[in-house]
RNA sequence: GCCUCCAUAGCUCAGUUGGUUAGAGCAUCUGACUGUUAAUCAGAGGGUCCUAGGUUCAAGUCCUGGUGGGGGCGCCA
């Protein structure tokens, strides 16, 4: 008999037809008479319940049915005598594809913590938490495909393995085949990288951006998606080794466009997840306010479908770092002094506890900051006539800080030739960049949204490591 | 990289000022129960108190190192 995967057959009413469903146990629940086992096979967070009658037989198959153990289970389609649940499977026959001693498998048919289940990765999609993210995870995916689809723009698998070791974005991971015991040196004792693969130094990269922008300025409007590796020491909640990020790159686009695209896509894959995704965001708000019941009030955060739609119903606050510096040092905690670091100057790099107060205090929703001073940004940001601010912009949401990064592009050869040599990067390692600003250079823009954090924002998660699968950090590489 | 907190049963945790045989709930096992919803009820088994030293008549408890983990900050997405 074909399987029928769970989603689709809790849906069903012809009652009395045959059925086959495949899964794993979550509960299994034994009387006098019968037993209910709750089967999950991760096309929903639901379960279907299965309704066995005891007789010697079935006795002897129970014995080898616990929590996490293999089923595959032919029955009958009923409308169910319980409350719970609409429908359920009256099981005929029942053969156990995989048991779980419960002795030695780790998860109980109980709360457990993310931390313990941290150290169980392997294991931890199978609990209804994870699989919820994995579920929410995939949605916005799907979602950003469909939206950058939708507006006309190609996606572009920008290279892993970089030459470049410049893209200014941070440390980066080192690729090389070279014997690391026995290394090759030249004549005046360095590494001699001519032996090594590639002939010269290589890196995993920290952004695809550059590269995105020489596609942009063939084909109007790309994206990437595409994991990106940094190699800081960042022991965090919000930051990975290894992460996905999106980096869409327009030309033609000023930064108000730039702007526009980021609100417009944020806003519509929260909606995609409101659309999509009701059953599991139901039970990650719920998960929310269990772990947050024992904290104060005003420490709580919104019910998370609130939030999101929170999200969706105001239009992003846009304003300058210029004029959050002047917010900023008007605020009573920075007059009082409660800020870590007080704000007393214009040029102050923003701390976290700053983009809070004006996301989370002041403004109580997303803000977008603009024009900060050049000293503080990237090489790549168009200059302001000014000669103080570049055209950067950074958007911040609730409890996640920054969630995507961008600029307007330098188009102006020479302002950007002049900016590279004021930072000493390497003109060897930018040429190809360069070449853009000389054939055909347009004003374009573009931005990277951290992936993983938008996944801490639509799930209500707060360690970045529980929402990828496999969480590359400092000292942890064990799955 | 800096600061801070934690480690007790398979899991979540309690363990008073250092003082007899280290406890609870869940899980497991046995039994009871008219269809249960993380079922319920009764009972049983289960411990290298992370690890190595030290202080003390006496250490789960105090001190030092190590290991593992959490949180905050910086760097950023």
């Amino acid at each position: 008999m074909k399987r029928t995967e769970i989603k689709y057959l809790l849906e069903l009413i012809d009652f009395g037809k045959d059925i086959n469903v495949k899964g794993w146990v979550r509960t299994k629940r034994i009387s006098k008479n019968v037993a209910f086992i709750a089967l999950n096979d991760g096309s929903t967070i639901k379960n279907v319940q299965i309704v066995v009658e005891l007789n010697k037989e079935t006795e002897k198959i129970l014995e080898h049915i616990y929590t996490g153990a293999a089923l595959s289970v032919d029955g009958v389609l009923t409308e169910s005598l319980g409350k719970g649940q609409k429908v359920e499977i009256q099981a005929k026959n029942i053969v156990v594809l995989g048991e779980a001693n419960p002795e030695e498998y780790p998860l109980q048919p109980k709360k457990h913590s993310l931390e313990f289940l941290r150290e169980k990765a392997h294991l931890r999609y199978r609990t209804s938490t994870f699989s919820a993210i994995a579920r929410v995870r995939h949605a916005m995916i799907f979602a950003l495909h469909k939206y950058f689809n939708d507006h006309n723009f190609y996606n572009i698998h920008t290279p892993i393995i970089t030459g470049s070791d410049a893209e200014g974005a941070g440390e980066m991971f080192q690729v090389t085949t070279l014997d690391l015991e026995n290394v090759p040196k030249t004549e005046d004792g360095k590494v001699d990288y001519r032996k090594d693969f590639f002939g010269k130094p290589a890196n995993l990269t920290v952004s695809g951006q550059l590269e995105g922008e020489l596609a942009a300025l063939a084909l109007s409007k790309i994206y990437t998606f595409g994991p990106t590796f940094r190699a800081e020491n960042s022991n965090t909640t919000r930051h990975l080794a290894e992460f996905w990020m999106i980096e869409p790159e327009m030309a033609f686009y000023d930064l108000n466009d730039n702007m526009d695209l980021a609100e417009d896509m944020l806003k519509y894959v929260i909606r995609y997840a409101l659309d999509n995704c009701m059953d599991d965001l139901l039970f990650l708000s719920k998960r929310q306010q269990e772990e947050e019941k024992n904290k104060k009030a005003e420490q709580r955060s919104m019910e998370l479908i609130e939030k999101l739609q929170f999200v969706l119903a105001e239009p992003f606050v846009r304003l300058t770092y210029t004029e959050a510096i002047r917010v900023l040092m008007n605020s009573k905690p920075n007059k009082k002094k409660r800020f870590q670091y007080v704000i007393e100057a214009w040029g102050a790099d923003l701390q976290s506890e700053h983009e809070r107060y004006l996301v989370e205090k002041h403004f109580k929703r997303p803000v977008i900051l603009t024009d900060y001073p050049a000293d503080i940004k990237a090489f790549y940001m168009k200059q302001n006539d000014d000669g103080k601010t570049v055209k950067a912009m950074d958007v911040l949401f609730p409890q996640i800080g920054e969630i995507i990064g961008g600029s307007q592009r330098e188009e102006n050869y020479d302002k950007l030739y002049k900016r590279i040599k004021e930072l000493n990067i390497p003109e060897s390692s930018m040429w190809w960049y360069l070449e853009t600003r000389k054939f055909g250079s347009v004003p374009h823009s573009g931005f990277g949204l951290g992936f993983e954090r938008l996944i801490l924002f639509m799930t209500g998660m707060t360690n970045i490591r529980d929402v990828i699968p496999f969480p590359r950090t400092p000292l942890n590489l064990e799955f």
